[in-house]
DNA sequence: ATTGCAAATGCAATATTATTGCATGAACAA
DNA sequence: TTGTTCATGCAATAATATTGCATTTGCAAT
């Protein structure tokens, strides 16, 4: 399993303030957790982190936390896993699509208008008001085929 | 809840052939059910169908069955529900991706080389070597936007 | 048809993931 | 500082998923 840095370092309370949510101790927990973690990672992934820095959490509340969360877009849900990570493209606008890599786990974001617009067509050719849409490309990462 | 069929009458027997798998009774029940509950639904939701239908399986035996109709390709499971469905584009070589409709679950597969094309070079583009693409669009059919 | 082997299934146990209702406590605006 | 609203803790439970091992079954070779 390798591991890198490859994400900017995330300023847990600058994105709970422009969440506008409550700034509550857990949350901050939550924040912190997935910043650290940086991987996409379990509700329950997260309160063992947290019992090995000798802190607790429900895993209610880190499930209700992970959810407000998502709905204000400061973290995705990773559908394919359950993980959740913290979103990477805060400025971008519109769909954000993920590259997994099966080996080390790298999980990368990414934004790709074009995709955007062709899901809308195939949506718009069946008939579909499209309203979400999840692409989840996995394979191996640029370190793991070396 | 809308209910319509879309879909084409499966020959079950045919397509346990198709996929090289032994052809057992449990492997029956759960392609019967599949086809005739026509429209994704989760292991233990068979095993409920199978039931009703007064017969039964284990839900460990209808978990392992449906690995295998996966890795066979004549099932696919959704993975934003965890959900399977037979394929129904059994001609179609490559990525099928799927519509979904949060109102009334109607699910279509679709198949698109054009999106198959564009997220292998967003794969290039990041050093990945894709290995598989998720796609599931969801919306509003054009039965339930009226 | 019969046999033998590999593969599939059943069963039991258990792990993991997720949700709900209700009582208590904390955040923050007035 | 107070009051209301929202967040959290706790307890219970549901739903989803996996593993090991004993037994049975499909099916190919004879």
């Amino acid at each position: 399993m390798h591991s890198f840095v490859s994400k900017p370092i995330v300023d847990t309370g600058e994105l709970l303030k422009k969440s506008k949510l409550k700034d509550t101790q857990p949350r901050r927990m939550v924040l912190e957790a997935l910043a650290k973690i940086n991987m996409p990672v379990s509700p329950y992934g997260i309160q063992k982190w947290l019992l090995k820095k000798n802190t607790e959490l429900n895993a209610v509340t880190i499930y209700r936390i992970l959810h407000a969360f998502n709905s204000a877009c400061i973290v995705h849900r990773h559908p394919c896993s359950g993980h959740f990570a913290l979103c990477t493209l805060p400025e971008q606008k519109g769909h954000h699509g993920f590259l997994h890599c099966h080996s080390c786990g790298l999980t990368e974001e990414f934004c790709s208008p074009a995709l955007c617009t062709l899901e809308h067509g195939i949506a718009k050719k069946a008939g579909f008001d499209l309203e979400n849409h999840m692409n989840e490309i996995s394979g191996l990462c640029k370190h793991c085929k070396s």
